[in-house]
RNA sequence: GCGGAUGUGGCGGAAUGGUAGACGCUACAGACUUAAAAUCUGUUGUCCGUAAGGGCGUGCGGGUUCGAGUCCCGCCAUCCGCACCA
């Protein structure tokens, strides 16, 4: 063997991602003729430094984008920057910092940092939503979804914090109490901007079926999340026929199974009510305060208030049921009223039991017919109907079909469907977002911004000392004149939420034009996104919005796409041990030492605890920093490891010896390299080796299986070390290089060039894919598993294709089989070509 | 509570119903070296056995099958999502 250095990642790395840079040998051309790909990873949130997760992220995305391109793909694979958000403003209050600043500075350290992985990506197409080329296009969109009414403003609840005199999120609500104030938060209404998404509910759910490479997970939760149901709405009117109760139930079919109706604690009929009785007025307050965590409403008791009132029932004006306002029932699904039929629905029996309400069956199964309802447990399976008029002895499907359509011939009521999922409310009352392109006029209302006056670009000069939009006390920026009419007006203050950026970036990629959103040829080359790749935390919001989005596009004329991403795939978290002190305050896996199963800190000689394994956080102190490992072990290693061992799907453990057994991989490999001797003569053996991993090799990349992909290269290299010397042998080498330079790109073209003299020279990069001679996949000798009853008791290699008896003569001559036949009688013989023999006593 | 996923050596994980544990990591032994690193060669599910060989093994209990990690039924555990959705 040749006294080689070793492959040097420190000077290597740069070199090979400069060269790529100057060829410009990643840039998407649009007018290419070749098949597209367009490969995706979902673009980060400039926190100021990349985190290990993108790194796993960009890796997988970036093989498939490289394999792609050597297989003859024309590859988009492009990087950008979800660039507005909370985070900044968060930043300028606590360091006196500017949000766009700060912003973009973070963007030119994690760019610095992506680009040391060297990553496949078209930097030409970056993009940052901050930007008003990106946002003033954003605004246009806005305006053409407004013209098409699906934006509307209404007057929403939201948390207010009176301190910090602003609008949080859900999320920053802890407690009831804001996360940053600590101060209690009120409910307030405001009027907001709302996108109709509610209008594609039904588009989105069945659009899902067609969605065949998402997984299934991610469809089943969209699914949910739309949760359409579909029933009976009706009213229960007052007695003396003014007015009533408007009820949504899925369970027509239960209608003379009823004994209540209740009504939220929010609903108009309990206002009223509340107004003169103070004990009802207290029984609502309670209400609003019960928790919302998954253990209170688990725990929660079914708790009512009876209003005194009555209604009558919809199929029998004698028949008068007791209203009650009910702990359980939510003003802000269906009409914020339910019917209560106990025997047939559990939070409804619980009602009853506790309150004493009758209970009566109409839905019957087996030889249960016509018993009396005993027990606590609701029947909610399948069944007939009974004790319910005309309706004895339906099936449940035929008894809602029959009562709906009794309802509309009648006049009472109507089928409706139901759909969990709200209208998008996009207004956010921060800085750092995109404006709404609006102004708001005393005389003309609503005006949209012209054309041509966007973008309504951001005023650099605000001031985050005080709480509160920075928009709404600027001095200046929201005082406009009307567009229509010129009298003063006033600029929209309000700016986008996040996603509404994050719903259409995969197009403006596709098509960056200075005039317009995209260009609708250009764009519909490219899209739909071929694979999409993020974390599953993304499975509801972002990619519903970004669906929705193409969709209302799609809906206004402006693109021929319905669903953006054609595969998605949802990549597993980096995980680290966590360490803690004898006190639980959390250390860093560099901070301890271990000594056999013993912990302990280094600096003290305090023992230590090593704790679960969980994602890297910075408050548990378990994270590794990219910039560090590619200092240590170079990106090819960091790369190879993103890769190997955990499915991708799955969670990665980060471990030193891990990386550590990357790195010597990664070396193992160039030192092959080294071993091209230019012997000649044929290894049929290795040849044959060679191209099952060319075919399993490129099969795992499709299947985004690289787990695998990296099994078969190291098997390769395995079986080509121990091979001698021959031009199969050196075939095999410059195939395993071309194999694994999806992965470890650096080392690939370094070592490409040091055969590049034999082969002309060339980037790997833009190598192909080495040609599958399908005559070698086919083995000509195969092992055979001779079982005795389904045990194996020895194996045969034998020439592919020997025929049935001659292979069971065989199995029956070996000794060891005899031993376990022992003599007794056999029964049958199963012969599977070529696989295995079953021998059956 | 509803829905979903997962469960295989010391660890990460392989395995179109057909030889379970590929490949990697760890550990151990050996070679090279003054020494270490690096590298190379072995061994590494478990039990019995000097060995040859054999028994047992894919969370648990059943079933289908010539044959089950894989398919079916019922449990258990862990993780994730949703959550009083009428």
């Amino acid at each position: 063997m040749s006294n080689v250095e070793r492959f040097n990642p420190h000077v290597a790395d740069a070199r090979w991602q400069n060269i790529w840079e100057e060829r410009s040998s990643f840039v998407a051309d649009d007018n290419s003729t070749k098949p597209r790909a367009y490969v995706l990873e979902m673009f980060p949130y400039p926190s100021g430094r990349i985190h290990i997760g993108h790194v796993r992220n960009y890796t997988m995305g970036d093989v498939l984008a490289r394999y792609k391109r050597m297989t003859g793909h024309e590859v988009l694979h492009p990087m950008g920057w979800d660039a507005f958000g909370m985070p900044a403003e968060n930043a300028a209050m606590e360091k006196n910092v500017h949000p766009g600043g700060w912003t973009r500075d973070n963007i030119a350290n994690m760019k610095a940092q992506l680009k040391r992985l060297g990553f496949a990506i078209d930097w030409t197409r970056e993009l940052a939503t901050c930007e008003p080329e990106y946002y003033g296009h954003e605004q246009a969109l806005f305006l053409k979804l407004y013209a098409a009414g699906l934006v509307y403003r209404k007057e929403s609840a939201v948390n207010w914090d009176p301190v910090d005199m602003t609008v949080l999120a859900n999320e920053q609500v802890i407690d009831g109490k804001g996360w940053r104030s600590g101060a209690p938060i009120e409910r307030r209404k405001l009027s907001q901007w709302f996108l109709k998404i509610t209008d594609f509910a039904d588009e989105l759910l069945t659009g899902l079926g067609a969605l065949d490479q998402w997984p299934d997970k991610v469809r089943l939760m969209q699914e949910n999340w739309i949760g359409k149901s579909q029933g009976l709405k009706c009213t229960f009117h007052f007695p003396g026929g003014d007015g009533g109760i408007d009820v949504f139930t899925t369970r027509p079919d239960t209608m003379f199974g009823a004994s209540f109706v209740a009504i939220a604690a929010d609903h108009p009929v309990a206002q009223t009510l509340a107004a003169n009785a103070p004990d009802l007025q207290a029984f609502i307050e309670e209400c609003r305060k019960g928790g919302t965590t998954a253990a209170d409403i688990e725990t929660a008791e079914k708790r009512g208030f009876d209003t005194g009132l009555t209604v009558e029932h919809p199929l029998d004006s004698s028949w008068h049921l007791p209203v009650y306002v009910a702990n359980f029932v939510l003003m802000d699904y269906g009409t914020g009223a339910v019917f209560g039929c106990p025997a047939h629905d559990q939070r409804d029996l619980d009602f009853a039991r506790k309150y004493d309400l009758p209970v009566t069956r109409v839905v019957a199964d087996g030889d249960l017919i016509n018993s009396a309802f005993a027990g606590d447990i609701a029947f909610t399976g399948p069944g007939t109907i009974v004790n319910s008029r005309w309706m004895n002895g339906m099936t449940i499907d035929q008894a809602k079909a029959d009562v709906i359509a009794r309802a509309q011939a009648e006049g009472w009521g109507i089928g409706q469907t139901q759909y969990r999922l709200r209208d998008w409310g996009v207004s956010r009352q921060r800085y750092w977002g995109t404006p709404i392109p609006i102004i708001h006029c005393q005389t003309c209302g609503i005006v949209p911004v012209p054309d041509d006056q966007l973008p309504v670009t951001l005023p650099e000069e605000v001031s985050f000392d005080i709480p509160g939009n920075p928009l709404d006390r600027h001095p200046s920026w929201s005082k406009v004149d009307c567009p229509s009419c010129g009298q003063p007006a006033r600029r929209e203050t309000d700016t986008l939420d996040t996603f509404v950026d994050s719903s259409w970036y995969f197009i403006r990629f596709a098509s960056q034009p200075h005039d317009k959103p995209f260009e609708r040829t250009v764009a519909e080359k490219w899209l739909p996104v071929d694979q999409y790749i993020g974390g599953v935390e993304h499975a509801i919001l972002h990619l519903l919005y970004a669906r929705f989005w193409t969709r209302a596009l799609n809906h206004i004329g402006l693109i021929d796409v319905k669903e953006p991403f054609a595969s998605l795939f949802t990549q597993g978290m980096v995980t680290h041990q966590t360490y803690q002190d004898a006190k639980g305050s959390w250390l860093s896996p560099d901070q301890v030492r271990r000594e056999g199963d013993i912990w302990t800190i280094i600096d003290s000689g305090a023992p230590a605890v090593a704790g679960r394994i969980e994602k890297m956080s910075k408050s548990k102190k378990n994270v590794v920093d990219p910039d560090d490992i590619v200092d240590q072990y170079g990106a090819d290693a960091v790369r190879w490891f993103m890769l190997s061992d955990s499915p991708p799907e799955r969670d990665l453990e980060w471990s030193e010896a891990g990386i550590e057994g990357c790195w010597r991989f990664v070396q193992r490999l160039w030192r092959l390299t080294s071993q091209v001797s230019g012997a000649d003569g044929a290894d049929k053996a290795l040849d044959r080796k060679t191209h099952q991993v060319i075919a399993g090799v490129g099969a795992d990349i499709e299947a985004l299986a690289f787990n695998k992909a990296v099994a078969k290269i190291y098997d390769l290299a395995n079986i080509i070390e121990k091979a001698p010397p021959s031009a199969s042998r050196d075939s095999a080498i410059r195939t395993i290089l071309l194999l694994s330079s999806p992965m470890v790109p650096h080392l690939a073209e370094e070592a490409w060039t040091q055969l590049g003299a034999e082969l002309g020279g060339g980037l790997i990069a833009d190598a192909t894919w080495p040609a599958l001679d399908p005559a070698l996949l086919e083995e000509d000798e195969v092992t055979i598993a001779i079982q005795v009853r389904g045990k194996l008791r020895d194996t045969l290699t034998v020439a592919k294709g020997l025929p049935q008896a001659e292979i069971e003569a065989l199995a029956l001559a070996s000794q060891k089989v005899q031993i376990a036949i022992d003599g007794g009688d056999i029964k049958k013989i199963i012969v599977v070509p070529d696989r295995l023999v079953n021998i059956v006593l």
